[in-house]
DNA sequence: CTGTTAGCGCCTTCAC
DNA sequence: GTGAAGGCGCTAACAG
């Protein structure tokens, strides 16, 4: 910057103003300005910038489970675009399930001195997420008072498994997440809850809850389902599961109806009910949450809808 | 920092030394300045410390065309693999194919300061990628001087068309992309060069090749398939084409070969090959290249495998 | 409209 | 082992 005012004659304070656009300056030396900053080549520097400004870090946060999960990719879409909008870059980061991971991922993060974190947290103890704003997503706050975006995971389990009875079942399995976690307690419990409405019986043996990607998925399912008494349709709590559940499916029929919705659920030759609903707005909730912080503690529930691919 | 400095009656620089881990202070200082931190709730500021420092930020760059893309999430998965890694943040970003928005991703994060950048380039011309290290990935530069990660674009698509062919197609279709686009010519390329020498025509009217998501895809597919002289089999070059053109399929059966693996390929009762190869890999080579900026030029090509789903 | 002075928070360099 | 001086690149706040 001294370069270019030296170059030009004028002081660095006149370059400063000319690229920020700042008034109170000549649209004549403003030209000359940035005719020689352009051929200079030469970019300001940010950090300088902030630091003197004292203006927070134009970068957000955001630490999902795993982005290879396209519920995950599609929640990163949603934060982006808020994120964009208002131009704010986004630092992603995969915590991969790991509390400990996620606890050095947001050490770092606020070390960095980021505006704010959207977290999909991996464990209940959410104590660790403290040293700059967090949205908390698809889980809410234990331990720590924050904004959260929920899914309507009883809900839609609910309805999921009221579509399954409605079709005649009466023997319907679940093949979900550990209780420990938020949303493998919360659908469990509409799977539950709509079995008990419906005056069915909740049997524990076609009962499979782990975590686990597609691989694991299958193999769960397909006990459940070699069973002598298998059930004649599953509840498949997240998509990892679902697709899991219709690798099974091929040996072993049985009526699916999952949580997430599956990019070519109706391009499949399987009977196939979904929990449907907008990945991408948890993620445009939440970054709205992050960025108008109202005084008052939020939280925000995503609705779901079924779909059904016969 | 001055505060909890005054507050021990030390200077700063003991503080920093002993924040940063600096020999040459003593044992017990150390600590009580260390407690004194952990009391105050005290953070470095990396924005000051990098700026007198002059290190490079410890983030790195991803601008992809489109994340919601599953080909830019894997591939976003393998650059964060190797960042992580290394200690190194990604800052993520779209450009929603357009050059423009492009420019300005890249603007914003050279003036971050931000370590390097991978880049899905959005065009043709990579002038504007300057003022930090570039990657570029899946299309190779042109107008700069940088390493890149592709795919065998060419190789994958005259194999594809060949499986077609030794299925005994002879109108063989194609939907693909623009030709403006590298993967949209190189996999243009793949399938006339593989119907040539198998001295089969290439039918003009066969061909479709657009920019587009799913539902343009699936028009695209249709009216070609609706046509009195529609092609047997259709090339579809990367996965938006091929789940449009899955879609049509229900309607209008046709063999179909496609770039790019989908999830549940195995799960659809239509015969469908497809080009596989590791996404996250062509993610991860990109990292490496950044990372490891050896001074000879490198270009990795990732190999491509045909997987049939018969 | 333009320039000068001062300092953001930290760290390099050199004294002590 | 510790401290004082000075400056990284930029921009408030005040002159003129």
């Amino acid at each position: 910057m001294r370069d270019i005012a030296a170059r030009l004659g004028v002081s660095a304070m006149t370059v400063s103003r000319a690229i920020r656009g700042d008034d109170g300056i000549s649209e004549d030396t403003r030209q000359r300005v940035l005719a020689a900053v352009a051929e200079a080549g030469y970019r300001p520097n940010d950090l300088a910038r902030r630091l003197r400004s004292g203006e927070p870090d134009e970068l957000a946060g955001l630490i999902v489970t795993g982005l290879a999960n396209p519920f995950y990719a599609q929640l990163a879409v949603g934060v982006e675009d808020v994120a964009t909008a208002r131009g704010t870059g986004l630092v992603v980061a995969s915590s991969n399930g790991d509390p400990g991971r996620e606890r050095e991922l947001v050490r770092s993060m606020a070390a960095r001195h980021l505006a704010g974190l959207v977290v999909v947290p991996a464990g209940n103890d959410h104590r660790h997420l403290t040293g700059l704003p967090v949205v908390l997503a698809a889980t809410p706050p234990r331990g720590i008072d924050a904004d959260c975006v929920l899914v309507d995971d009883f809900g839609g389990t609910y309805e999921a498994c009221r579509t399954l009875i409605g079709r005649g079942h009466e023997r319907i399995g679940f093949l979900g997440l550990p209780p420990a976690l938020w949303t493998g307690s919360e659908r469990y419990r509409g799977y539950a809850a709509a079995l008990e409405d419906a005056g069915l019986t909740l049997d524990e043996r076609w009962v499979r809850r782990h975590r686990g990607d597609v691989r694991a998925a299958e193999k769960a399912a397909r006990e459940l389902l070699a069973r002598p008494d298998a059930p004649t349709a599953l509840i498949t709590a997240n998509n990892r599961n679902t697709i899991g559940a219709l690798r099974a499916a091929r040996d072993h029929p049985v009526a699916l109806a999952g949580f997430d919705d599956i990019e070519v659920a109706d391009l499949l030759q399987l009977p196939l009910s979904v929990v449907a609903y907008d990945a991408a707005e948890v993620g445009r909730a939440a970054a709205r949450l992050l960025f108008e912080r109202s005084g008052t503690r939020q939280r925000v529930v995503v609705p779901t809808r079924i779909v059904d691919h016969p």
